[in-house]
DNA sequence: AAGTGGTCTAGACCACTCT
DNA sequence: GAGTGGTCTAGACCACTTT
């Protein structure tokens, strides 16, 4: 079996680096030299904690490391596996933009649910404040300059994976729908033209659970 | 003090949801209302395991989350943190694209210098096989082409934070420094003009840290 | 020295999947 | 029912930072 093949060597405990990591090193140059495939199972936690001779703790931490490296994923009750397939969610550049273009809320959950996923939108929140250092950098305005914040918390099946925090100036939302916690059907981008100038009009900033979501982009080389 | 005002829930332990996501959810919340602000300290592991009543390993594990959410980095033997700065490395998307350009390791070693940190680029392995089917999809070729696979391991201080496989057609890279194991200063893309006709040249699948990388693009609105 | 997070042990009970 | 991963307890020792 090839889920033995892996079982062939041992750590060093009085070595600097964690045994933890020393055993998901040993998993990971497995996988990495075709010792596991894609879609091969894991060696169970009891195996590998009885080949190791160590807590199961140590061999959950092990597994952690490698599903947030996204090499591998758990499935309860049935094992660990190396990943083959694209996670839950694909997010490829355009339709990024095209998802949140929308505003998020109604593209997800109609992918959350083409998925078979419950999906739920929370923690909406807006308000109208200064903005973070970066974030008025980023939106090239002063720091004390008023902007429109909205955050919205995206759920799976009750598990949070994506946080986005946007941000809008405040002269441009103010007596719109988006100074509004329910915008309605279409989002906030239903309303045109904001582009009028070269002035960044929003600033997104998204964060995703690391073991649920694939990005994948297309870079120019230049 | 800002740490104890966050101190103000308590956990239902026959809630579906596990204790730890709870203790997650009043922390996230609190980081969201603004009663922690940005670079304030966390109540410590000891402080939050009296409060909620919980053992180490509930509280250790909320924080995991929080730290897999970007939310907060935690500092040995300091404590937790909102995160404030960018963390180590920020990708811009250009900048992304221009470290790639260089091929990674020496543009990589360079900014972790800057950064303060020891940079080390391992597990260089050099093949030459049948592409995965998602990686064929993505190039547009067949399932039963050559492709030659270059992958390496880049680590922070012994970490690893980033894992970086490519794949370039062999029938591009045969004869070429691609299939060398160390292709020499300026990296594979010290060639020039793979791009003669309109297939791509090189599939990179990019593994990272979620608590190393803080990855900024700009989209357009479309 | 005291406080912090990092690693690790050795158990326990649970929820889920498969046979 | 057996096997799997998910959650949780109650300790221990360590490395790092600050006082």
């Amino acid at each position: 079996m090839a889920v033995d093949d892996v079982l062939t060597s041992s750590v060093d405990p009085g070595s600097d680096r964690p045994v933890y990591k020393q055993i998901a090193d040993h998993l990971r140059t497995a996988i990495a030299r075709g010792r596991l495939h894609e879609g091969d199972q894991l060696p169970s936690e009891a195996r590998l904690m009885n080949h190791y001779s160590v807590a199961r703790m140590t061999i959950r931490n092990a597994m952690r490391l490698l599903q947030d490296e996204g090499l591998v994923t758990a499935e309860h009750g049935k094992g660990v596996y190396v990943r083959s397939r694209p996670p839950v969610r694909r997010l490829a550049s355009d339709r990024f933009a095209q998802r949140h273009r929308k505003e998020g809320k109604a593209a997800f959950i109609s992918e959350a649910e083409h998925a078979g996923a419950t999906p739920r939108v929370d923690m909406i929140e807006v308000s109208e404040s200064r903005p973070p250092g970066e974030i008025a950098d980023r939106m090239g305005i002063n720091d004390d300059a008023s902007v429109v914040v909205r955050s919205r918390r995206y759920l799976l099946d009750g598990k949070p994976v994506e946080i986005a925090v946007s941000y809008v100036p405040a002269d441009l939302a103010r007596g719109t729908p988006i100074s509004d916690p329910n915008p309605g059907p279409g989002g906030i981008y239903a309303r045109t033209a904001y582009d009028t100038d070269n002035r960044p009009v929003e600033v997104c900033d998204t964060v995703m659970a690391a073991d649920v979501y694939q990005l994948s982009y297309e870079l120019p080389a230049r």
